[in-house]
DNA sequence: TGTACATCAGTGAACGCGCGTTCACTGATGTAC
DNA sequence: TGTACATCAGTGAACGCGCGTTCACTGATGTAC
């Protein structure tokens, strides 16, 4: 069963892609070097170059892929005990966030370590993809309460900072993922309900 | 005006640790160097090794710098505006530690970066510091509302979260203070008050 | 189907560069008399 | 106070190492006839 050579190089692309992933999250941006990335992959240090230009390029790919499966996930996500509420309530639409997330505890692990440093390739791009998730997210939750876009639009960054905390406690297996979710869910329609106030006091 | 020996040293040593979390601020872990550093504090760069035996070395000394003056800060800050309610309600003590924080915006910048990266030595002496600040955040939220010290502990990493998520918008500058100080209490509120529900679902 | 040739993913070896690290040395500061 | 010597913070030069990067080469896969 000899692979085509297309098919063949992809599998040795996505290796590397994963490799970088892995060295990252388990060996930290210090040891992250074509050599180790490589090494992963199960292939030759001098292959790495035969599919990327560099490690910033390996990563911008990985991040490419990282965040198109979590737009991806957050859309698709459903609650897994209670279907029927789906999506339709504060605590629904958190879950689906959160859920997305938490499916790969790993890539999420690294969101959370490089999503403020803009130093990595990675970083940049979390940035993007939290600006996107940030919009998203304010949307509908917007959808699902007594409040339009425009009012909860200033307390975006702590509607997004409770579904992250929730998920850090996730990682951190602290919680369990009801507990989290209703947790998070508490402080977000708290932070709806009086949203008035906020939006007036914000800039 | 000859300065002694040992101010001197001293002096440089100051130095050398300002230009650690300088470079680590302004160009990221990877342009770290002994080169980079000792640049940055005005010395040649074997100097570095007068002072520290390592990257590390420095980093720890420098982190232990940054954590002593954080603790220090955030028992003695009080409010700027209306000083009678300083820590005496839950407003009053999330102020207090998000104005710790943000006293030195560079630092608590690199604190919410690396705070999850435990493959810098930075990173694992800010776990430790979370871990003080959260038992002691708990301790003075607890003190302040209805709720014992047991009541409330399950849910520190949402404390803190919120404490952060605060810290975070007003590093962004997208609120002003006393907006970003009302949210974070608005939240901490609601989950203290439900404090009861969420204690006995988590683990 | 079989053969001769073309393509190309992957590799070993080699290279230059920048890094951490060491060390003999310098010259200002400190000290003993 | 003055002098001779000791100390030591800081330095220039040198070193080995590991890294990114390049390249000629290999051998399996693809293709034309």
């Amino acid at each position: 069963m000899t692979l085509s050579r297309q098919l063949s190089k992809e599998r040795t692309r996505a290796r590397l892609i994963q490799g970088t992933l892995k060295v990252l999250y388990k060996e930290g941006s210090a040891a992250l070097t074509t050599g180790r990335i490589a090494e992963s992959a199960g292939v030759a240090q001098p292959t790495f170059y035969v599919h990327f230009s560099s490690i910033d390029d390996a990563l911008h790919h990985a991040s490419e892929l990282v965040c198109d499966r979590w737009l991806r996930a957050v859309r698709t996500t459903r609650e897994e005990h209670d279907d029927g509420d789906a999506g339709q309530s504060v605590r629904g639409v958190l879950a689906r966030y959160i859920d997305a997330m938490v499916i790969d505890p790993k890539v999420a692990e690294l969101f959370l370590r490089h999503r403020r440093d803009s130093s990595l390739v990675l970083g940049r791009a979390f940035r993007r993809l939290t600006d996107r998730a940030r919009l998203s997210l304010v949307e509908d939750i917007a959808a699902v309460s007594h409040a339009s876009v425009d009012e909860i639009l200033p307390c975006a960054d702590f509607l997004l900072g409770a579904v992250l905390g929730a998920v850090e406690i996730l990682l951190d297996r602290k919680w369990d993922r009801e507990a989290a979710i209703a947790a998070a869910a508490t402080m977000v329609d708290a932070l709806v309900v009086s949203r008035a106030g906020i939006a007036q006091a914000a800039e």
